[in-house]
DNA sequence: TAGGTTTCTGACTGTTCAGTACACAACGGT
DNA sequence: ACCGTTGTGTACTGAACAGTCAGAAACCTA
């Protein structure tokens, strides 16, 4: 019996998290937001608590949506371990994927992982960020960990090796080539270091 | 025969690189460079142009102290090379080497590549801080990348194995430390993932 | 169709920002 | 000792900032 909200509050973080990915948090400011979203500010302060609110909603968003992708992209059977390894790291090294559908975004600065960026900005001084992003790490490392127990099990990676420092190292590269996409480098160079990358994973000794 | 700077440039390009590090650029405001190098907004101004001067010119400097510093770690007889290139992933991991006596910073998200963190947080919208960053990357793969030619002279590594990737690959590993570092992970943590990259560095099939 | 409740809008506040202007201080040659 | 030159600190300016608030609008129930 009240005037309904007329945005999609999805939709609104979606379009904040772009902001905030394309300038930064601290280069964003509640008119970028409004701007971006179509919210007034008043809305805005309503529903979110104002440019942090929005920031951890955004985040926790993102969270959600890493920790239903990643699962699905590489948990399976063991047969496929490997090769669903190789194509998730291809895919990541040109930005996070999300959706099976979704493509690169234009600009691979913005492509990079958005709780990475966000941790590296303001981590240090905001500890609500730091743990968001940390989840967000955790949720990747224990998927592609349990990708690498099952590459293992089908005997295509070295079970010698520590599945969890495997995962630790293939997130690092994922992580780095945020970085190094930041510099300019071009697509090609990406894919060429996730293969090289892929190519080094310790196979078993004996057939 | 006119009145001499009161103050050390290079000190105060530290000082400013410093807070920049610790609060990135938009988080930094130039009364925060006024207070942490002890100048007045006037002299700021005259001397370095103000905020985005002080920036390119801090950058400038690291540039500097990194292709100083990388190439003379890095380079040296071939018998040492994979040891030195070992040794060089083991400290970068930890935050980017400067010097051989400096410890590193307290706080590891202080001690990500400045290059790196700057071209990230405004990159996008500043192509010469982007350049600048490809710059002080571009010293580091050709120092790392000799540095594989040699072990691979030596034969340490695969001569099939093409230096640059792999230089590129340690590169991108080196700055998703940075990343991970910036989450809190454990300096324990940074090492093993060092480890297990050097672990995988393809050596020679036949001896 | 009227009332009550919630959302929306845009103007407003006090603060902080980057950058400038200017007065004063320090130095070196004369 | 003086004077031109340059460095230094501070006060100032207009713009941008985050956050608030009161009134208008939209909706459901009755």
């Amino acid at each position: 019996m009240a005037r309904p909200r007329s945005f999609d509050p999805d939709h609104v973080l979606h379009a904040a998290e772009r902001q905030f990915r394309t300038s930064g948090y601290n280069g964003t400011s509640v008119d970028d937001i409004s701007a971006a979203t179509g919210l007034g500010r008043g809305s805005l302060y309503a529903a979110f608590d104002g440019k942090h609110g929005v920031l951890l909603q955004a985040m926790a968003g993102y969270f959600a949506r890493l920790g239903q992708f990643a699962p699905k992209a590489l948990a399976g059977p063991d047969e496929g371990a490997l090769e669903r390894l190789h194509a998730y790291l291809l895919r990541a090294v040109h930005g996070v994927p999300l959706a099976a559908d979704v493509p690169p975004a234009p600009d691979r600065a913005a492509a990079a992982c958005f709780a990475a960026k966000m941790a590296l900005e303001i981590g240090a001084s905001d500890s609500e960020v730091k743990r968001l992003a940390n989840d967000c790490f955790s949720v990747l490392a224990t998927a592609v960990a349990e990708c690498v127990r099952a590459a293992q099990r089908n005997g295509d990676i070295d079970p010698d090796a520590d599945p969890d420092d495997l995962a630790y190292l293939l997130l690092t590269i994922i992580r780095g080539s945020d970085v190094v996409g930041a510099y300019g480098h071009s697509p090609a160079r990406l894919t060429s270091i996730a293969e090289s990358a892929f190519a080094l994973l310790p196979r078993p000794r004996h057939r």
